[in-house]
DNA sequence: TTAAACTGATACTATATTGATATCAATTAA
DNA sequence: TTAATTGATATCAATATAGTATCAGTTTAA
């Protein structure tokens, strides 16, 4: 069960690299250099964030991508809904004129109640928390010493 | 982001009958039938619970399946495990040789929290757990009256 | 002892989702 | 004017999910 996409995975580190340079704009080409993504993909995401207001770009030479919103108010649950569609556990098990009282079914309350957790969980995990983490301990990439492997 | 699959879905519902026909052993034919599961897929379901030693079967006329474990000891995160893989939030954010630093990495933090924190949720919604509410309400699907829309 | 109701095992197909690539027009800075 | 960019799409490949079909073996009961 792999809860991240890829398009959400890029679209987290894409907006890491955004907030760490703001101000400026940063093109595709190099997000996509330096974080190891395919360049066409990056820059679906990258359209679709700032269809969403996340972010805005610059056409043209030293032309890219700066970010719009305020970190703190970007959340992987929002990134996770844009890409990936609302979290939602279970479509509603009993279809098909089977279950009629939602609001007497168990297995509804159940649901519902973790997808509340989990959402909130990733609401809680914005761009700015993790970048003033990379801050704190300077080291979202540490260098791979000799004969080490990544994970 | 839908979480639970048909499989893992299927699988609840089938535990549920059997957990509440335990002692007696429940065909495929009449779980399909009952919950409107498509037969052959759900067989296909019930023999992985087999192998996982949730369930137990026997051939021949008479014959279905039975619950075999505790359902107190089946927990949806197992279910999700078995349908769908383990859970995991992300596969390592920075892999080909960038991320060198496991320890030191915050995504990697943050990610893992969130992993336990989903697991654990899906942990707790045990099949027991389930039979229980259902008891107590009496309605795991309650007839629709009439002009009455499913969810 | 045979037919019908079952599961075991497996192969196959269809559809949807995810991940990635390719192309061309429009814009901008130097 | 040209090279570096984004905007907008179209297309493709790989994988995962959902569902179907078939046949062999087992068991009960007529
Ligand atoms: S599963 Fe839909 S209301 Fe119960
Ligand atoms: S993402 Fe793998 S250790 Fe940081």
């Amino acid at each position: 069960m792999k809860v991240l996409t890829k398009k959400t995975d890029y679209a987290i580190r894409a907006l890491l690299m955004l907030g760490a340079k703001r101000g400026s704009y940063v093109s595709a080409k190099s997000i996509a250099a330096e974080q190891d993504m395919p360049y066409q993909f990056l820059r679906g995401v990258l359209q679709e964030m700032i269809r969403h207001g996340l972010i805005v770009s610059k056409e043209g030479v030293q032309g890219g991508f700066m970010m719009e919103k305020d970190a703190d108010d970007i959340g992987v649950r929002q990134l996770i809904e844009i890409f990936q569609g609302r979290v939602q556990v279970s479509e509603c098990m009993f279809r098909k004129q089977i279950c009629a009282n939602r609001s007497r079914c168990v297995l509804r309350h159940e649901i519902m109640r973790i997808e509340q957790v989990v959402s909130n969980e990733f609401e809680q995990v914005t761009i700015g928390k993790l970048l003033r983490k990379l801050n704190a301990t300077g080291n979202l990439m540490p260098a791979l010493k000799d004969g080490e492997e990544p994970s």
